[in-house]
DNA sequence: TTTT
DNA sequence: TTTT
């Protein structure tokens, strides 16, 4: 099935530190927003334009507990992830929504906490550790909650 | 500036046609819905899951054109582009959020209409013809609005 | 370590059919041959020129049984993965050099075949399905040499 | 035409500084190999591997001359283009291959000389500022041999 | 609202 | 060697 392709692949730099949830069975889940720059060259006036684009970053389980420890406000990573837009009853009866990019792949790409290893996957990290064994996590948290059904 | 990517690449199916607006001085814009599916086989129950992404498609002039003309509702396209979430004030007083991608390449991977040429980027296309000189669009249409103001 | 990316996403036309290699141990190797297109207008001729870019494709184990019974010479395929240059020594001294495309996840778009599923990552699918359990794969093969020390 | 992919995205580092030649009629290109890493534990032997894959980067005209301004052997960064395989017959007949990345978009991750901006696109620069007009590039050189018919 |  |  499918035949289809949902990829977002960002760099930016984070806008505040990880919040994480801990969820009863361990699974866990960290939130952080990241900011990403478009600059460009006003046509008419010729001054210079900064905008920032701020992403809702959510991920999961080991990898979040990863994020948590090496990363802080500020930060700079490169994040591979998938686009995944709620939607919810706001109180006035309109449908509201918000976009998240959920993480499948990272990169840190600055850590001000000092870092071992920086490069991560939930399915297998994108630089060469696609097939990395047990080894790289030394005390892993529970591999649960990859499918789950957890209303985030 | 930046040092940072805000890159989205989608494959996937147009839930309806096109809708284009046109501006006063010539430029354009289209809009429409993209469908991604993921597949998970849930863990309790073993039942097969499909779950639908949509995802609102923003094309540009000259790109808007050739989608409207090609594109019909069921078309298979490949999208390259980056996120954007607009945000404005809800008539209750809270901000309300709308994320869009933003095309700068695509490729028709199917279409309903007959296409001559199924390749195409803003900033030139994206498998060799980046480079591709003006002979491409016989009457090009202005090639304005590219770092346009529009309220869009 | 690392804190690099190493990727890949081509879209494009079987030149052959997959040619399956099986190990010892359960492991196995699929390779063929992928065309993509790129096509500009001579800035001092006028004419239209395309260019053919071929790449070695490496499927490994159950991506590799998965592509070879349903792909065909001439079927059209979204690829992801890594870049590999393998290097050797020529019979004449000089060090020879072959680039593969690892293929980490990959979607059928067109299989004469016919295909159930054609949504596959060897780390997990990239449209949905990137944590799929087992019960995807009734009869799963050996899940064996993703992180092998084959010599291919 | 089309409906094909040739898409690389790497992060890593500088193995060597830009070496650029300049052409008559003022096309000029650079070249600079790139080094990323993939590390994974060997399941046999539980120890930890590090392999480099190195990369033949090659940029055009604008592009080479910004990165031979400010990027240094050792400095990282994020390169997006294509793949192009070129062959040619070695002395003993036999056909040879050389596998390089054309670059079409670029952001610096870092710097060992001063840099204002750091963010690039042949086209039009990944980030936001693909539709960057002139006004980036004060003393623009010559926007010539982007579809040119050099041997490279 | 798409597709398999 | 593919495809439009």
């Amino acid at each position: 099935m499918s035949g289809t392709l949902n990829k977002v692949m960002l760099i930016g730099h984070l806008g505040d530190d990880v919040k994480m949830h801990y969820f009863e069975g361990g699974n866990s889940i960290g939130r952080f927003p990241l900011a990403t720059n478009e600059t460009y060259v006003n046509r008419q006036t010729g001054e210079r334009v900064t905008n920032t684009e701020w992403h809702n970053i959510v991920v999961r389980n080991k990898a979040a507990e990863v994020c948590e420890k090496y990363l802080s406000k500020g930060d700079k990573i490169y994040v591979e992830g998938r686009i995944k837009t709620r939607q919810w009853q706001g109180d006035d009866g309109n449908t509201r929504y918000s976009t998240e990019i959920q993480v499948t792949d990272f990169t840190f790409l600055s850590t001000k906490k000092e870092s071992g290893d920086n490069n991560f996957s939930q399915a297998g990290p994108s630089s060469s550790t696609e097939n990395r064994p047990a080894g790289n996590n030394p005390t892993p948290p529970q591999d649960t909650g990859e499918d789950d059904d957890l209303p985030f």
